[in-house]
Parts: structure tokens; C-alpha cells; sequence
DNA sequence: GCATTCTGACATGAAACATTGTCAAATCCA
DNA sequence: TGGATTTGACAATGTTTCATGTCAGAATGC
């Protein structure tokens, strides 16, 4: 379902304008995703045609679909490559950050909100993700947790098992309560035209996690 | 582009089967909004057809465009009609919880999470609502922004605005976070069958509020 | 009872798109 | 250079769905 390795063309693979066949394709391929980035974020999924991100990408229909199975394929790459980066650099910011709570969160949070800051990628990851197959809403599940997963990492000290139990909740939905709260402060954001400051959408976000860091330790300290 | 009023029928509007013209309009109204809840909820927005809906309904397509200028304005209506239960049933929860705010705070919370455990309601309101229009992504935001004002209502004396200055960000941006954990935590849920009970998501979401209590109260404090 | 209006089933037209196919020009390699 | 392949422009086809139209029969008020 997602994407293909070799269908209608090439049944000799030569060059082509000093390039292998894979490099062609790979070329190709990439233009298609940087275009689906423009289209996808600029008119949506629904607004999105086959023909318009080809034209976007300066190639033909019949380049997308050696790709590509259909659009869906190529949002669920576009989709797939944005967060991976934004993952990546995040992890990034965190190793070079001082290896304190605090100062990693807020570093991570700074590169998310940062990527959050173009209108584009926003439309993308925060809005077009949701409603177009039961399939991508997996992907996008698995996306959250993985983030999830990372603020627990970050904070594991935060969700001592026995406090956490003592309150009738569970580690995985407060750090899913977390990340939602930052990915709707961007979706705020974004939605209202960017009006606070970068500075603004970090520190109220991190003013989550620093709170549930100070709650979590009180909780401890009084029983 | 939302609702009509009259159109291509009814010249004249007399009794039917017992019923006014109004009458019988507004119970096949009220019939294509349920059936929408049911088609939207079980196949998305995308993947709803105005003939599926016709029929869930018992209607045919002509009663369709009688009470809808097309799926997008059914599915409008159909989402402010399931906001606007929710809500009212939140501060009906509130008014009757006693006059504090962690009491106040669970009543809404607890009304939030038993909507949104009908897998119907849980998609279209959660997931459906994003992408599919500009003019639906604001209703969207006008939503939230009712919900996050609600928050701010109910526990207005944690945003002391001092306080929250001093921490560099707004109270707007504090109280759109909670209402995304809340709304993400809801979503969890959903996307991953149910695994939780109530209990187990209303105390994670409120430890998210409660936590932002303390944090905030202690800061105050300490200056 | 009867002309009129309302209803439901179905037909029709129109538009948008995805996907495949055609073909001439550009480029390669031998 | 010449045969083969790759590319790009565009046509063609098929599908889907919206939105409206048609029409016979049911129900109404007078």
C-alpha cells in the first residue's frame, strides 16, 4: 500500500542525463514529497490533487504513480519524513542541552514549536493527519506514543510507579495528557494566525510539564 | 451555506399525516442529523455519502437538500449539536458539583470522557472535525477557544495574572494546553480501543489540572 | 369525491479526478 | 550514426458522487 519499486517502466535501467535509473527515481521521488509539502499544506488532503502536486514538482502523472500508489501513500511519506525530522533534531537538541529535566525539555520544545512555526507543516501534522483512513490514524497513534514515549524518557524520575498508582492514573496517559497538551498549544497557535511569540508557546508549554514535575514531587514528599 | 430555510418545495405547507410542514421538516431535520452522527461516526467524513446518510436516515435525497446545502453544513450542525450537549451537560455537572474547584473540575471532566467513550461521537468530534475545511477548522477553534474560557471560569483564581506574567507566558496559552491534554488524552482512548477505564482517564486529566493548581500556588508562594 | 399537495423511488446531467495509454522529442550507448 | 529507451505533454477512459429532475401514488382539505 504505501509505495512502489518498479511497475510499468525500464526494462533496461540505463542512464539518463548522467544519472543511474535509481538516482533518477530517488530524485523524483523526493521532489514529489518536498511537493506534496506545499500542497498538502497549502490547499489540505481533500483540496489536493494528483495533478497539482505533479506540476508542483515539475514532473507528470505517470512519475507519481512509479512513486506512489495514490495520494494517501505519498501524505502518509510526507507526513512520516516531516515528523522524522522534526524527532531527530529534538533528540539532537536534547543531547547538547545540560543534562537536567528542565533544560531538555524546554530544549526539545523549542525545536518542536520552531517547526510548528511553519504554516505548512503545522497544516500538515497538526490538522490533515486526522480523517483520512483508519490507517494513517494508526500512524498517527504510533507518532504520539513515540513522542510519549520520549517525555517519558525525559522525565522518567517524574513518574515514580507508586506515586502514580496512588493517584489512580497511569504513567502513559499522563504523558500522553502532556504531549497533547503541547501539540494543541501549536494547534492554537497556528489556527490564530501565530500571534503570541515563540518564547510564548515554549515556556506555556513547558509550564505543563514543569508543573506536573512539581506536582508529582509534592505528591511524594507529603505522603 | 449552513442551513434553509425553504426552497423548491411547498408552495403552500399543509398539514401531512397529522403534522405541519414545519413539524414534519424539522423531525426529518432532526432524522438527518442522527443519521449523520451514525454515518460520520462509523465511515468518516470522507468516506460518507450523502445516498448513505439519505438512507440510514429513511429519507431520500431531495429531503437531504431540503435541510442542508450539502454534507459539509450537515456535518457542521451535527458537531455543534454534540458540542452543544456536551457543554450543556458539563455546566449542568458543574452547577450541581459542590462550589470548589477540584470538585467542580472533576464533575466536567467526568461528562467529557462519558461522551466521548461512544466511539461515534469520539471520532467525529475528535478526529473528523480537523481538515476538512477552513470554515470548519474554525468552528473548531471557536470550540476550544469556548472550552478553554470554561476552564478559565472554573478555576480563575489559579491564572492569577501576576503569577502567570512573571512565568512569561498567558493564561490563554495555560488554560488551551489543559483543555489539549484533556482532548488528547480523550483521543488516546479512542485510538486505542478503550483499554482504560473512566476512572483512569478523568484522574489523569484531572491530575493535569490539579497539578497546574499546585504549581501555580506554590509559585505564587515563593514570590 | 376530487383537485391539490406531499412523498418516495429512481433517473439524469454534470463535474471532478484518478489512472492508464499514446506519441513525439530528447537522450543514451554501442 | 542509429536503434533503443526515457521523458514530458496530453488524451482517453472509467468511476464516483453531487445535485436536481421526473413521475406515479398516497394523503390531504374542502
Amino acid at each position: 500500500m504505501n509505495d512502489r519499486s518498479s511497475d510499468t517502466a525500464a526494462p533496461s535501467g540505463r542512464d539518463y542525463a548522467g544519472r543511474t535509473l535509481s538516482e533518477r527515481r530517488a530524485q523524483r521521488r523526493k521532489a514529489l514529497i518536498e511537493a506534496g509539502v506545499v500542497i498538502f499544506g497549502d490547499h489540505g488532503f481533500r483540496g489536493a490533487t494528483v495533478k497539482a502536486i505533479c506540476r508542483q514538482a515539475g514532473l507528470t502523472e505517470r512519475y507519481f504513480y512509479e512513486s506512489f500508489a495514490n495520494s494517501e501513500a505519498l501524505f502518509a511519506t510526507v507526513y512520516k519524513t516531516l515528523v522524522g525530522d522534526i524527532e531527530h533534531e529534538m533528540r539532537d537538541a536534547v543531547d547538547q542541552a545540560p543534562a537536567e529535566a528542565e533544560s531538555m525539555s524546554e530544549a526539545a520544545l523549542r525545536v518542536y514549536f520552531a517547526h510548528m512555526a511553519r504554516p505548512r507543516v503545522a497544516r500538515i501534522v497538526l490538522i490533515e493527519i486526522f480523517g483520512i483512513s483508519t490507517r494513517i490514524d494508526r500512524t498517527y497513534r504510533a507518532t504520539t506514543l513515540k513522542f510519549a514515549e520520549l517525555t517519558e524518557d525525559l522525565t522518567a524520575r517524574l513518574f515514580d510507579p507508586s506515586v502514580v498508582n496512588a493517584q489512580g492514573t497511569t504513567p502513559r496517559l499522563l504523558s500522553m495528557g502532556l504531549v497533547g497538551s503541547t501539540i494543541h498549544i501549536a494547534m492554537y497557535w497556528n489556527l490564530n494566525g501565530y500571534r503570541e511569540s515563540l518564547d510564548a508557546v515554549v515556556n506555556a508549554a513547558l509550564a505543563l510539564y514543569r508543573a506536573m514535575a512539581v506536582s508529582m514531587v509534592d505528591t511524594a514528599g507529603h505522603d
